[in-house]
Formats: structure tokens, sequence, C-alpha cells
DNA sequence: GCCAACGTTGGC
DNA sequence: GCCAACGTTGGC
């Protein structure tokens, strides 16, 4: 099993509004990305686990867990021209960028915040810390990972 | 709202 | 294929 972490800005798409979703599950579209797209598009596989995490907003930091419960398929927000990720360069007989469904685990008991992910020594590894990162979906080492979740 | 970092586009 | 211009991301 595989250990991702993929951004949202919680005032377009929040671990609540996953929360709340049917089946508390949702298609990860809008990614336009190449080396975003290739992680879910090669990569990402059922069962791999997520830590969501929330940027752009008051407090960025990793606010829960979640699950990949269906591997990579075309993102077809990007054949809708009144959809905000319309791509006119994405063919639906050859779509040129893919998502995976993902479900909500858990709610982390706090926010594990970029300031206090960036100050570990363990994780300087992590693309998020990293000065000028701007991956949305970034892979985390089964380590990371448990580093991470041992700061909850 | 500012701006650094970085990916993409397009002229040449 | 280079690289300047431009758009976007995302922390602050």
């Amino acid at each position: 099993m595989n250990y991702w972490l993929m951004k949202s800005e919680p005032d377009a798409f929040s671990i609540d509004d996953l929360y709340n979703k049917p089946d508390r599950t949702e298609h990860w579209d809008g990614v336009r990305n190449y080396q975003a797209r290739n992680m879910m598009r090669d990569e990402m596989k059922r069962g791999d686990q997520v830590f969501f995490y929330h940027s752009n907003c008051v407090e960025p930091g990793i606010v829960g867990i979640m699950e990949v419960v269906k591997e990579g398929y075309p993102d077809f927000s990007a054949f809708d021209p009144d959809d905000k990720h319309f791509d006119p360069k994405s063919d639906p007989a050859n779509p040129r960028w893919m998502m995976v469904d993902v479900s909500y685990v858990r709610t982390l008991s706090r926010t594990l915040t970029l300031k206090e992910l960036k100050a570990k020594e363990a994780l300087v590894d992590l693309p998020l810390v990293k000065r000028g990162n701007r991956l949305s979906i970034m892979p985390v080492s089964h380590e990371q990972w448990a580093f991470i979740l041992a700061l909850e």
C-alpha cells in the first residue's frame, strides 16, 4: 500500500464537504498538472491512504485521512465548457486529464499545521515543506506517514 | 493583497 | 530548442 497527500482549498472543497458527500466519496477532479496527473493515472491504487491537506487558508495543514476507492479514469470536468476546469485540449477520445475517487476515512483530532510539519527534521524530504513546491498531489513514504500520524 | 516560485505557452 | 511573457499556486 502507498501513501499520499492531496491539497485542496477548503473554500472550494474541504474535508467536511467530503464527509457530506453521498457515500462520503468524491472524484478528485480539476487537477491540471502533469506530474500530479501521472500519479493519479499510474500509481494511486485502491486502498492507498491519503492525507487531506487544506491549502491557501488561515491555518494550512493536514486535517484528515481518506482512501483511494477508484483508480485513475478520465476527468470529465475537462470536457465541460461550463466547468471552471474546462480544457478544450482534452479530447474525450483521448483524455488529457485523469482523476481518482477518494472516500472519507476520518478527521484528525487537530490540524497538523504546515508550520509544525516544516519544523520536523524527519520531514525535510517531504515535498510539501520544500520551498516553492506547488505540487497538489505528492507521495508520502511509510516512515513519513507514521511520523506525521504520531504527531496527532 | 502581495509576491516568490514555477509551469506553460508561443514567437522566433 | 530557447527563453521571455504570462498565469497560477499558495504562504504569509
